[in-house]
DNA sequence: TTGTATGCGTTATCAA
DNA sequence: TTGATAACGCATACAA
């Protein structure tokens, strides 16, 4: 049997709320007494059994991260941030992954829910039902998200405005006009790339061309393959190339660039977007736009922990993250 | 407040004990009390807290999974493989990240095991301290081991002899002699490799030459690029490289060699190891020795559901996973 | 300053 | 087939 907190009491001959007091640190409690119990959950080796504490506090501990996926670059950094300030806390990591189909998410989200799972949670590049969030809101539940804006509670994003105006500006201003762009078929952050490139074809007095988009569902290599060709086929006028959908996608773009012997960066520069670790390994090296994923992930937990305590209100609030340009040698 | 047991009870007009008992499908509850339990479960929104259930029950319903770094690809792809098995399963993960510091993971497994916050753990490629283990086992506590092995305990790995062996073979047969090394400077996995590596040689008379090994501590990139400096130095008669360290490594060779002008494969073969999705991305595309990662992750988690459900002995026993080896052009 | 009593939500044992 | 009761480990209001 584990020793609890009643072995401790046995032990030290004063009752378990005593001894619990003690755990707690309340003040009015005697010198004495309090160097006894200490002594004597040390020499039993007693450590609290958190699902106890739980109950009787209505706290589980726990804060539930919940993605598609946690295998993907973006959720697993995310994860690493949020670890990163987790440190210094006694709330451990709930992960809940709903394998990319929404049906999983309206049931974990549920479960979460109701059952009680969590003190709060951090929602990773998921869109959220509205009436599912309503329901979370108003129990006060916290939620904090990244990456997708819900009405009525805080999101940590990057600027991707910012991020796509900064990786076509880098092309322009070398000299490159003519540029495609492969981007995600949906989604917010896809969008807000997408003006960005916009913005800065207008800024530059450069026309914005239909036929140099082309759209992708999966941020994979495959779709990287796939759409040099698509792209070419569609404006055989192009000598940039600025992969929105991600690295990968961006690596597959390289690859099959070398497979149809255009040259990187000579006939057609390509920028990715994230910074993956092995940008850097490519060749040629992938300019790529980064975001400091990590410390996003930070953020939501700080963030998430004030809603808990109180401090944070529970509301619309944007905190948004600034991207980096990392130049290599594609273009 | 949150709908409970008695509340569905008090609806119904029975106590909070039959309620629970439609709840755990006992078999001995009449049709009738059934639908109307159910009923009014379904009519009140009930859900079980799974707090009071898992305080009763003594089981937390979580699986607790332990590594240094979860934003390594090792790490990354196994969780992925235990959250596919875990799939059709009530469990939840939580991860808990040592940061590569021991004295975290020795305060974590204490937490993990007094505080009883998970049913089951999963231990990814981590020394553990012989007597922590010991009190797991001895309170039954199920474990199941990644990579490292420990004597008592059920692990699952991969054949590194064996995919030393292949690597080793592979250049053999193409007719290279002067083979060298690089490979990390400690652990199991490090020391079966070289095993594979000295029996391929031995097999094919051989001789083992000292000169021709590099070890590194980091399986980086900057190690690799080093690592072809030093090897050269120390031999200056090689017309291979195995690098162990795996593919990243690899790649900071594949680099180096670029970078001094040695052409690959025609003066130097390179063999690396993982297949990590961008081994065919380098120029030329590395010939490397695949492991089954996520596949292995599958397959720990069903031990340790084994071990939790009592099919499966709390035991020494180790299953083992065949490498691959995938031939591209680095040699 | 400490003990007594009670309850958190659920399940299990026993009796009815 | 169902009800009454106790128990899981802990925290808290109140009494002493």
């Amino acid at each position: 049997m584990r020793v609890t907190i009643k072995d401790i009491a046995k032990r030290v001959g004063v009752t378990p709320a005593t001894v619990s007091m003690v755990i707690n640190s309340s003040p009015k409690i005697s010198q004495k007494t309090k160097e006894l119990v200490l002594a004597a959950i040390k020499d039993m080796n007693y450590h609290p059994n958190y699902i106890g504490r739980s109950l009787v506090k209505g706290k589980t501990n726990n804060i539930a991260v919940v993605a598609s996926f946690f295998a993907s670059l973006f959720a697993l950094e995310s994860v690493r941030g949020i670890e990163a300030s987790l440190r210094n806390t006694t709330y451990n990591l709930i992960l809940y992954s709903t394998r990319g189909l929404e049906e999983n998410e309206r049931d974990m989200m549920q479960r979460l829910f109701y059952e009680r799972r969590a003190d709060g949670i951090i929602v990773i590049s998921l869109r959220m039902d509205k009436d599912i969030f309503e329901e979370f809101k108003k129990e006060g539940v916290p939620i904090v998200f990244l990456e997708e804006v819900i009405e009525g509670a805080p999101t940590v994003k990057f600027k991707n405005i910012k991020g796509g105006y900064m990786a076509t500006e880098h092309f322009i201003k070398n000299k490159r006009k003519k540029i495609g762009l492969i981007i995600g078929e949906s989604g917010l952050n896809a969008e807000e790339r997408l003006k960005g490139y916009k913005d800065a074809l207008n800024d530059y007095g450069i026309p914005f061309d239909e036929n140099k988009i082309v759209r992708v569902r999966n941020y994979n290599f495959e779709e990287g393959e796939k759409c040099l060709k698509t792209l070419l086929k569609k404006s055989h006028d192009v000598d940039a190339i600025f992969c929105a959908a991600g690295d990968v996608t961006a690596i597959g773009v390289l690859d099959q660039a070398k497979k149809l012997g255009i040259k990187v960066p000579q006939d057609i520069g390509v920028i990715g977007y994230d910074d993956i670790y092995i940008a850097n390994l490519t060749s040629p090296g992938l300019t790529t736009i980064r975001q400091p994923i990590a410390q996003m992930g930070m953020q939501t937990f700080d963030v998430l922990m004030g809603m808990i305590d109180g401090t944070t209100p529970y509301e619309s609030k944007i905190i948004s993250f600034e991207p980096e340009l990392i130049i290599r040698e594609s273009v």
